[in-house]
DNA sequence: TTGAAAATGATAATCGTTTTCATTTAGCGT
DNA sequence: ACGCTAAATGAAAACGATTATCATTTTCAA
């Protein structure tokens, strides 16, 4: 790792360390706050500012990107060799992640209808999981007589 | 209009008509600021938070939803009645639409593998748009600095 | 070893979003 | 038409996540 953040440029510290492999080790949809806690339970020395300055980089280096569920929370995602689309529950908050080679393979080639070059794709899917199914219809049932 | 929120429990004011009229002038992904400053237009008395109210109520009454392109500012985008998805040009922030009734339909069915039910799909392609294709080694180059 | 460039940590600034609250208004029932 | 109640408004402040600042420390290549 150390290696290659070298030949990008960039230097290691401790603090750094600690962050990337706290980071991988959570693995999924980590927000600040959350990789903050992580990485003070080892080192609580470690700034806020740093935490979040190396989330950036690690998006920067290709090793993670933003996911965002609308909740106001940027949160960062490994990236995997497998591109995955999120399945986000209005109810339970839950994230399902679900493979979207296909669909990709398939976007790719509609952008090219538009000389368009992409670089990542995007997609995020909102409804309710197998147990917030059923209170949906009395959430929507609500709504009506509510008004 | 009136009629269309009165049976949703809405009330009508002057406010909110001018301020629904001038969403559906703008069209397409509208920011709070954007609508705001053309609400003015017309009426200079209008305060910012209930443009962003009736914004909100717009979403709530089915005529828009929230699309984010990933640069902090939350935009709002009519419902239409095909779906569409975004191609976002990380240059110049360009934001083409194009469809995705198919690709909705496929992800619809996937999403049945893990028994969710859908209420949203948001399909957004970041990269870079014809004009902009050459200069983007040159940005990812620059792009490596602190803060 | 040493100097330039990068990284850190504390803090403050930023900025879009949301809440608060006193006041006004819409629209229903009478 | 009138009065009432719930909704809507507008000014301002609160909020909260993100980003910038800056003095200090640290890395690493020469
Ligand atoms: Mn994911
Ligand atoms: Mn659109
Ligand atoms: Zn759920
Ligand atoms: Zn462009």
């Amino acid at each position: 790792m150390k290696e290659f953040l070298r030949t990008k440029g960039f230097k290691m510290t401790p603090q750094r360390e600690l962050i990337f492999r706290s980071f991988f080790e959570l693995g999924r949809h980590v927000s600040v706050d959350e990789l903050y806690d992580k990485v003070r339970l080892q080192d609580n020395t470690v700034g806020y500012s740093t935490v979040w300055r190396n989330l950036k980089l690690i998006c920067r280096v290709g090793l993670a990107e933003v996911v965002n569920i609308g909740d106001g929370i940027t949160r960062y995602d490994r990236v995997t060799n497998i591109p995955h689309g999120h399945l986000y529950c209005l109810k339970c908050k839950e994230l399902i992640e679900f493979n979207v080679e296909q669909i990709v393979g398939m976007l790719a080639h509609k952008t090219s209808d538009y000389n368009f070059t992409p670089e990542n794709f995007k997609i995020e899917i909102q409804g309710y999981c197998e147990n917030c199914r059923e209170s949906e219809v009395e959430v929507v049932e609500e709504t009506k007589s509510d008004a």
